[in-house]
Formats: structure tokens, C-alpha cells, sequence
DNA sequence: CAGCAGGGGGCGT
DNA sequence: CGCCCCCTGCTGA
């Protein structure tokens, strides 16, 4: 449960969600959940914290955090925002709106809905979040049923709660709680829960859009905006379709529907010499080409016998969130019987070691043409199909400054650091290369933690974590704070010393915002995405690869070598790209 | 520091 | 649907 999250405390984001998805990957199908970590948004009742047991606080954080991400798949919608905090729409009526009919078998309104903030509020008690949690929270805390069933033959426990089976599991039965994962993802009630919240949650945004209907603040619909495929134009920056769990927008159906696979956990296609699954056939032909090029390349043959077909444009205008993928149903009966655990778990073998069958081959096909560097007649690889091998330790990415010749446009950009190094230190003259190197300068030699968002240095963990918490809307897991100091700017005066200078990189960051360029959108896009929200905190470790790299292309973009500005400091190595567009197009392209 | 594979988005057909 | 491009994490030198 959720202690760390409960009442007065803010459970922590600090987990770098690349690893997370990895890790969910890993989690279903059957690894131990094994790191902690929170998903903050949601307050809950001590009722709730009093649900099973003998947790440890940090484990009440996986419970509550992992486990939804674990045995969900994936977090809940408007989870994965870069700020999480939720964003209010100053020009929106903040009204909590219920849906007209109770769900009929819960007899409950379950929760209303507030579209300025875009959350939920239980309609039994005063909790607050996105529609899974409080899907789930109420399923758990106010509904009579245990929805939630053991899995094991013969055993009659039952929780109203996923996480409940899960300690069943591992106490009473010495079994991999993994077993359960499938019973938050695949359960009828709770999607029946989501369903209706979701449905209000439509009605409610469709209602407000009608009575406004070009506010010109539509961004951040990306975490509520609709289901699915939300056609009402809530999309960010007026985007057509916007994905419910993640920041993306699209004015094309098609996309929307390609990107829609990726929240899915079935991966349609396969590699038919190795078995490695891709959500993606062109994703298949690429891996093909770079580890099997030596073997024909069968198209017919890379789709999965047993695997569903990926969501057409057709269906996917159907509401859907991303992780209950389960068609509508019949409501529900109040006590649910669960599927086995073994028909939940997808028919995935783990593909062989992949790169002992990789053929002894250098430098591989081209398989990215930069645009930055595009020489201005193609190369004869370039105007080949990908199947065609370039010749071994053919060149293409030259640096301006050494002889060095690179793959690609990214060791190019990542090369360029070496000689740029444009990574500086606020507090004296070191430079470096990469941002983590200049972390541990600035730890080291400095004594101080730097933020990696901002100039900001502090001076130690628990004040980076307010300023993080404060100036970045980001939670430290080592960082726990009563609710009702959040927000406040200054909490325990910790910050109280910094704040303006995180606000100005905050300026800063919003005045270069506007002048991001499309590939500064894209990468902000991914910035945004579920990555930032967890890669923080540990930052200041010093092992700069926990960084993400902010949304750099107006704000960070180094200056030139000869007088790097004040850049702030810790972007990852990639902090040469606009950089690099900007300043060395004389790096030619073989 | 650099090579590489994988994954995601945009775009053209 | 396929291609191109970008980005990230992993890994080894």
C-alpha cells in the first residue's frame, strides 16, 4: 500500500522510465518487482494505507507505484507527463462534474470529474488523482467486492486490490507475485471502473469544448485529453489525436494508431530467424537488415502467427485506454473470477542471444542518413535500398576539427563534445565533454549537487530534491514532504535561497521553448514523455547517464566553443545538436 | 569515446 | 506500409 503516498507524504519519481518500461517488460513475465518507486498525484485515505500490512514504507511506494506500472504495463494515463504536476487551465471553470446514472453494479458514481484539472475526485472521499488511480482506489476502498482473485487453484483469497494478491502470493503461497500481474490489467471490474470514468471524463471535456470552443490552451491535453484517439481537439498545440498515456499529438489517424501499439503489450511481429518481437514491421526489416542480412528477408513472415493484428485505423477511434485493452464487456458481477495466470502471459520466448548471430560485419548498412549532414548528391548507399552494404569502413560523418570519421550523424554530434566540450562548470573554469563528467567535477571538487534542469547547484541531495520539487515539479524519493507544502516555494526555507534562480532558468527554458524548431519539439516531445519524469533525482550521484537531456534547443544550446555560455551545464552528451546545426555545417558528410 | 541495436516520429506513397 | 531520421541505452575499447 501506499503509505509513502498517503496523507501529509509524496511518494517519489525517481525512476528513469526507459528502465521502467524494461522493467515492466521484465515484471510481466514473472521477475520480482524489485524497485521502489512512487507515483505521486494521488492522496489517499488511511483506510487505504491500512490495507495488507507488513510493508516496509518503501514497499508500500512499489505497491503503489510499480505495482500499477507493473501490473498495469503501463502507468495510468497522465502519468507520464514531464511536469506531472497537473496543469490548470486558468480560463476553465474548476467544477467537479458527475456522471448522471451511478455504475449500475457498483451503485456509485465512483468519481467526478474536473477538466480544468483534468482529474478525478472519489465520490466517497476527498481523494484526488488520474482515472486509473482512482479507479483503482475506489475498486479497493469503497467497493464491497474483491475484484481481485489468487490465481492458484483452489485458494479463495480475494483483495480488492491487485496489490493484495500480489502479497498473497508471495506470503501465504511462496509464489512469484508476478503471477498477478495480470489481474490489475486484465480485470472486468476495473475496467468496467475505467470505462465509465472514462466515458464522463468524454462527455465532460466534449460538453467543455462545445461551450469553448477554440480556447488556445489546449496544451497538455496529452494526459486527459479523451480516449485513445480524442478527436474533440484537446490536442496539444491543437493536434487532432492525442494519446492518453503519454505526451504525444498527431493530426494524422494513421500515426495516432501506430503510436497507440506502443502503449499495447502485444508485439505483433517477429524477427523469423531469431524470434525477437517488434510492435513494428518496419522495426523488423531494420533488425533484419542490420543482424541477418546475409538471410533473404521474407515480409510475409515477420507477423506472428498467434499475435492479435495491430489496432487499425478502424478501431482505434474506439476509446481505449492504452493498458486496458480488453473490449468492452458485459458489466461485471460484484465478486470476479480471474483468468489463470498463465493466460495472461504472452507466448513470448526470449529470443536467442541475438548477437552471436550477428554476422561478422563492420560498419552496417545506413541505416540513418542525418539530415544535418546530407551530402548534396546521395551516396551510393544512401540511394540503395537497406539491403545494400556499404563497403567496409566506408566513412560518412567527418569532424571539422580531427580526422575522426563517424557511423553516423550521432557519433558525429557526440564526437563534437570532445573537441567543444560544452559542458561548463558555473563555479570555475572546467569544461567538459559530457554532462556527467561535469557532475562529478561539480560534486567532487565543488562539493555541490547540480541540478539537472537548470544552473542550480546544491548544496546537497535534500536541497536539490525541493528545488527539483519546487522549481521542476519533479519528486524525489528521498524527499518526502507534507502535502501541504508543496507549491509553496520555498518549503522549510531549504529553498528559499535558490528559488529565483530557478525561476529565471525556468524563463529561460519557457522563452526558448518558443523558438524550438520541429526536431526540438520532437525531441521535447520525448523529453516530455515518460523518461523525464523519472530520470532525475539520482542525478547528482554523479553518474551522469541518469540524465535526461532537457528540452535543450533554445534554452541549454551551448554557444560556440571559444565562449561557451553559461549553459546549463548537465544535458547529457547530446547537447550538441542544435548546437551543432547551428554552428557546424561545415562538418561535411563523406 | 564510439559503435551498435532498438524504438519512436514524420513523411511520402 | 516503408523509409528516413533522431534519440537512447548498452557495451567495449
Amino acid at each position: 500500500m501506499e503509505g509513502g503516498a498517503g496523507v501529509g507524504s509524496v511518494a517519489s519519481l525517481t525512476m528513469d522510465c526507459e528502465d521502467m518500461f524494461k522493467e515492466i517488460t521484465k515484471k510481466l513475465y514473472g521477475e520480482e518487482t524489485s524497485v521502489g518507486v512512487g507515483v505521486v498525484g494521488v492522496e489517499f485515505p488511511a483506510a487505504e494505507r491500512d490495507l495488507d500490512d507488513d510493508l516496509r514504507p518503501e514497499e508500500h511506494i512499489t505497491a503503489w507505484g510499480l505495482a500499477a506500472l507493473m501490473q498495469n504495463g503501463f502507468p495510468p494515463p497522465g502519468i507520464l507527463q514531464a511536469n506531472f504536476t497537473p496543469r490548470i487551465d486558468p480560463n476553465a471553470e474548476d467544477r467537479w462534474t458527475a456522471a448522471e446514472e451511478p455504475l449500475a453494479w457498483a451503485h456509485s458514481r465512483i468519481a467526478s470529474y474536473n477538466p480544468a484539472q483534468r482529474l478525478f475526485k472519489c465520490a466517497d472521499c476527498e481523494c484526488v488523482g488520474f482515472l486509473a488511480r482512482v479507479a483503482e482506489h475506489w475498486l479497493g476502498t469503497h467497493s464491497q467486492a474483491r475484484a481481485f482473485q489468487c490465481p492458484l487453484a483452489g485458494c479463495g483469497f480475494a483483495s480488492g486490490w491487485a496489490r493484495g494478491v500480489r502479497s498473497h502470493l508471495a506470503r501465504d503461497h511462496h509464489s512469484d507475485p508476478a503471477a498477478a500481474d495480470h489481474l490489475l490489467r486484465d480485470n472486468p471490474a476495473l475496467d468496467d471502473l475505467t470505462r465509465y470514468l472514462q466515458r464522463l471524463k468524454n462527455k465532460v471535456e466534449t460538453m467543455r469544448n462545445e461551450r469553448r470552443p477554440s480556447t488556445g490552451s489546449e496544451a497538455g491535453a496529452g494526459e486527459a485529453a479523451g480516449a485513445g484517439a480524442s478527436a474533440v481537439g484537446a490536442g496539444e498545440a491543437g493536434k487532432r489525436y492525442v494519446c492518453n498515456a503519454c505526451p504525444y499529438a498527431t493530426d494524422r489517424r494513421d500515426l495516432f494508431t501506430r503510436h497507440e501499439n506502443i502503449h499495447r503489450d502485444e508485439k505483433p511481429f517477429h524477427c523469423y530467424l531469431c524470434q525477437k518481437q517488434f510492435n513494428r514491421a518496419d522495426h523488423v526489416k531494420k533488425h533484419f537488415l542490420r543482424m541477418h542480412r546475409d538471410q533473404p528477408y521474407d515480409l510475409n513472415r515477420i507477423r506472428r502467427s498467434n499475435a492479435k493484428p495491430v489496432a487499425s485505423a478502424a478501431t482505434s477511434a474506439a476509446p481505449a485506454l492504452h493498458y486496458y485493452t480488453k473490449p468492452p464487456a458485459e458489466p461485471p458481477p460484484a465478486t470476479v473470477a480471474v483468468a489463470p495466470a498463465a493466460s495472461a502471459q504472452p507466448d513470448y520466448r526470449p529470443a536467442p542471444a541475438v548477437k552471436l548471430e550477428r554476422p561478422l560485419l563492420g560498419k552496417s548498412e545506413p541505416s540513418a542518413v542525418p539530415a544535418l549532414h546530407k551530402p548534396a548528391a546521395p551516396s551510393p548507399a544512401a540511394a540503395s535500398p537497406p539491403a545494400v552494404r556499404r563497403k567496409q569502413g566506408e566513412r560518412r560523418y567527418a569532424c571539422c576539427y580531427c580526422s575522426w570519421s563517424g557511423v553516423d550523424n550521432w557519433c558525429l554530434k557526440r564526437h563534437l563534445n570532445t573537441h567543444l566540450k560544452p559542458f561548463a562548470c558555473a563555479l570555475c573554469e572546467y569544461k567538459a565533454a559530457r554532462a556527467e563528467r561535469l557532475a562529478t567535477h561539480v560534486h567532487k571538487v565543488h562539493n555541490k549537487k547540480a541540478c539537472a534542469k537548470c544552473p542550480f547547484l546544491a548544496d546537497d541531495q535534500h536541497q536539490l530534491a525541493h528545488h527539483l520539487r519546487d522549481a521542476h515539479h519533479i519528486e524525489s524519493r528521498n524527499l518526502k514532504v507534507p502535502v501541504g507544502m508543496r507549491g509553496t516555494g520555498g518549503a522549510g526555507g531549504a529553498t528559499a535561497g535558490f528559488a529565483a534562480s530557478a525561476a529565471g532558468a525556468e524563463a529561460g527554458a519557457a522563452a526558448g521553448a518558443g523558438a524550438a524548431s520541429g526536431s526540438g519539439r520532437r525531441r521535447e516531445t520525448r523529453a516530455a514523455g515518460a523518461a523525464r519524469l523519472f530520470g532525475y533525482l539520482e542525478a547528482s550521484d554523479g553518474s551522469g547517464d541518469e540524465y535526461e537531456a532537457p528540452a535543450l534547443a533554445g534554452e541549454f544550446a551551448p554557444a560556440p566553443a571559444p565562449a561557451p555560455a553559461p549553459h546549463y551545464t548537465r544535458d547529457k552528451e547530446n547537447a550538441a545538436p542544435l548546437h551543432h546545426a547551428l554552428h557546424h555545417d561545415h562538418c561535411l558528410r563523406y
